[in-house]
DNA sequence: GGTGTGACAACAA
DNA sequence: TTTGTTGCCACAC
C-alpha cells in the first residue's frame, strides 16, 4: 500500500453513480499526471473487494480495459448497465457518462 | 541496481 | 476501428 495508492483508491471512490472515468483523468485527479499506468497496476494490486467502484474506470477512449469475454470484462459491464451506464459492444459513451466533476464536489471528497 | 511487466495514454498509419 | 510505437513510472524478480 503505497502513497499513490491510496490517493487513487480516493480518487475511484469519488465517483459518483451512473459516471464513468478513465485512468488517465483518474491519476490526473489524484495529483499523479500522466501515471496512468499506476492505476491499473495499484487496482490490480489493491483488493477489489474494498468496494471500490472500480468497474466505473475505462480506458481514455470509453473502451473497457479488459479483453473481450473476459470475467472482469463482464462483471464490470453487468455493474456499469446496472448503474444505468449503457456499454454498447464493449465500450460506454464517454461523451455522455464521462464524469465531470465540480471544483466543490473534489474539495468535499478529495481535499488533500 | 538492472530488467521486465503492466486493468494505460497519446499519437501515427 | 484496429494495430504499432513511445513515454511514463512503481513494483517484483
Amino acid at each position: 500500500m503505497s502513497q499513490y495508492c491510496a490517493r487513487i483508491i480516493q480518487t475511484v471512490e469519488a465517483i459518483p453513480e451512473g459516471k464513468v472515468c478513465s485512468y488517465g483523468q483518474i491519476a490526473d485527479f489524484a495529483g499523479l499526471p500522466g501515471r496512468a499506468r499506476l492505476v491499473g497496476t495499484c487496482l490490480r494490486n489493491m483488493p477489489n473487494n474494498k468496494s471500490i467502484p472500480w468497474h466505473r474506470v475505462l480506458k481514455s477512449n470509453g473502451h473497457i480495459a479488459f479483453p473481450k469475454g473476459s470475467e472482469g470484462a463482464h462483471r464490470q459491464t453487468e455493474l456499469l448497465q446496472s448503474e444505468g451506464v449503457a456499454v454498447i459492444r464493449h465500450r460506454v459513451d464517454m461523451r455522455i457518462y464521462v464524469w465531470q466533476p465540480d471544483l466543490s464536489e473534489m474539495l468535499q471528497k478529495l481535499a488533500f
